[in-house]
DNA sequence: AATGAATGAGGATTCATTCAT
DNA sequence: AATGAATGAATCCTCATTCAT
């Protein structure tokens, strides 16, 4: 359905409605968000809902897709011109970071398309991780990080910024994202083993 | 409410009502889930339901106490006796994978939490972490890891647990648990950056 | 569903849920009937309703099973004892008038199921025909009736009730229902062709 | 309402409309019915359905009229300078039957009728049964037809075509037009009774 | 402890009709 | 005449919870 609007008018009921919904579901989740309370917040009457929609369901997916977008959007605008894979990685943690911090209605909306929209959730993040993963084998082909499976590298690469966001942009914002992110960047660089002597190194 | 039941009659249909539950909300999710689905399954009238629990969100957080306590205990059996910090991880990872494999309705039952009842969700993962943090803390002290923010790390580490678990061990079990736990254990030993020639490595 | 009581008080909501519903959709037809309606008719919660059964239209099968079984009873009633088929036709054509009169929901309802329930209608003419076919069989037999179609007779003998039991029934009741039966009775017994001349008659 | 159109461009959309009405009414029913249905088949917007009718139950009157008309036409045509009286009624059930097998939609539209627009769909069989009952008594006067209420027996016979439309027509089309209307007209003309043995016959 | 009937607030969805262009 | 967006009343159904035995 989402039927396209042909007038003017039309597409602004549209983007009003989105809107609306993305406050309704971020503040008070899919199941407790109510077409009336999209409807109020955007203005329209209720059934101006169903012009554009097929259902409350589909609203959702729509939502989904849209900010996963937006996501993935922002994390590459912020990287933009970075050359360097690991200052990419301390970057895109404290870029994510801060996006949940100013964004936590999307937040809450991609991650709970896991439990409403498992297909929209799953595509999200395969989508995601196939960015992710191709970045990595290019950088490994450069040089610039060692070997290893990409794909399961990009799904842990991205379960720590997940959580991270989770924890340090969504439910408390006690620590600055750069200082979380070079934390994590210099795990994410070196791991957890020692730091092995590098040639040349006094001994 | 759940009131402990005297008779053994009783202790009898309240562990056949938390079974019936964790079947109704895994398979179902929270929403979906019905008490009388639940009554059903467990083979007692709804009225019952009532007799153990005051309300649905109730048994939903005692499930979700349950089963945090369940994981937290089959890993560190997993993990028993193993004393290297970096073989933990490696055991850890499998060990979660593997969890999330056999018992997939407990997996989405902590994870939907989050937005059923958050504060179960948050003391699920924030004991979680302490447990971890300390372990690394340890490890820290005995020299078998380098330096760093253990709280960050930990939210890290365990960030990418989740995401394998749900990747590897729910939505697809294309490869082995082992297999994966190695790709990511290397990941947490050595980090992305090329490995630097030890001393002695032929120039 | 239709869920049998088991309580007494049980069996009472049920029966008063029946009887409004035979009033509601009677007066109101099949779609302008609200379940509310029917409710608020039997005096009990909306909720109730669905205890009793799944959807409106089940209700309505319900009822239309229960009707037809009500018409074919009547009707038995009125011609038990009757032996000879003629007498019983019109007997039977006039029975079904009355009973029209006393119960027009109950016309109605049948009659509508054509277009809310087509194949509990259908059911409903087939057991009537069935049953008045076997009746046509047996006075053919006997010699009391003429030989001819069984099948097609009983469709058209039912079609000729049908509408005597409308027009002289429900819309008015200018005439007498024994009139009409006697009418209609002479047609079914004699049909349209003038009087043949019987052997005996004066030439 | 119902404006006749102006322009010939306006006649061609109520054709249109009409055409896409008697199909959407004929196979959804009229409450299952859309007007956006309508005008989907018709391939003209939503709105434009009131430039031409005022209300959905308006335009199911006009095709109720449309139709009723149509069918008396239909019938009318196929008796044609059929001079004898049981002659007219045996290819009166053929063409009866004949007509609702390649015209479903106008058989239902007129029955459910019924419970739309009561006063149309009586009007239909008011109209009908008068012209019937004409001819009932111009037969009689002619000496073709025995004595008897012309008005009940009109009804009678209208009854029987109806339900053998229904059966032999809508339902099923299991034995020939022909064939059920030589079974039938044999009970129309000579009713159920056992022949009487005419003068002549051999002893 | 157990049972099953009763309750009613709550919400998604439909669709005839009206309006503005 | 035609278009398509906007409206909002109406209604079915769900289900957690309470009640009476």
């Amino acid at each position: 359905m989402e039927r396209t609007p042909r007038t003017e008018r039309g597409r602004q009921t549209l983007r009003r409605l989105l809107d609306a919904a993305e406050a309704e579901f971020g503040e008070r989740g899919y199941h407790d968000a109510a077409i009336t309370g999209i409807t109020a917040r955007a203005g329209v009457a209720l059934g101006s809902f169903y012009t554009y929609f097929g259902s409350k369901e589909e609203l959702y997916r729509a939502l989904v897709r849209d900010m996963s977008r937006s996501v993935r959007h922002h994390i590459a605008e912020q990287l933009h011109g970075v050359t360097d894979r690991l200052t990419a990685e301390r970057k895109g943690i404290a870029a994510y970071i801060e996006f949940v911090r100013s964004h936590p209605n999307l937040y809450r909306i991609i991650e709970e398309a896991q439990f409403v929209a498992e297909d929209a959730y799953r595509e999200h993040y395969e989508v995601f991780v196939s960015a992710y993963r191709d970045n990595l084998s290019a950088a490994r082909a450069n040089g610039q990080i060692s070997d290893g499976s990409d794909e399961a590298r990009a799904w842990a690469l991205i379960g720590i910024s997940v959580f991270a966001g989770m924890r340090y942009g969504l439910w408390a914002q006690d620590e600055s994202a750069e200082a979380i992110a070079d934390s994590i960047g210099d795990l994410i660089a070196h791991g957890l083993a020692p730091r092995a002597m590098v040639k040349g190194d006094a001994g």
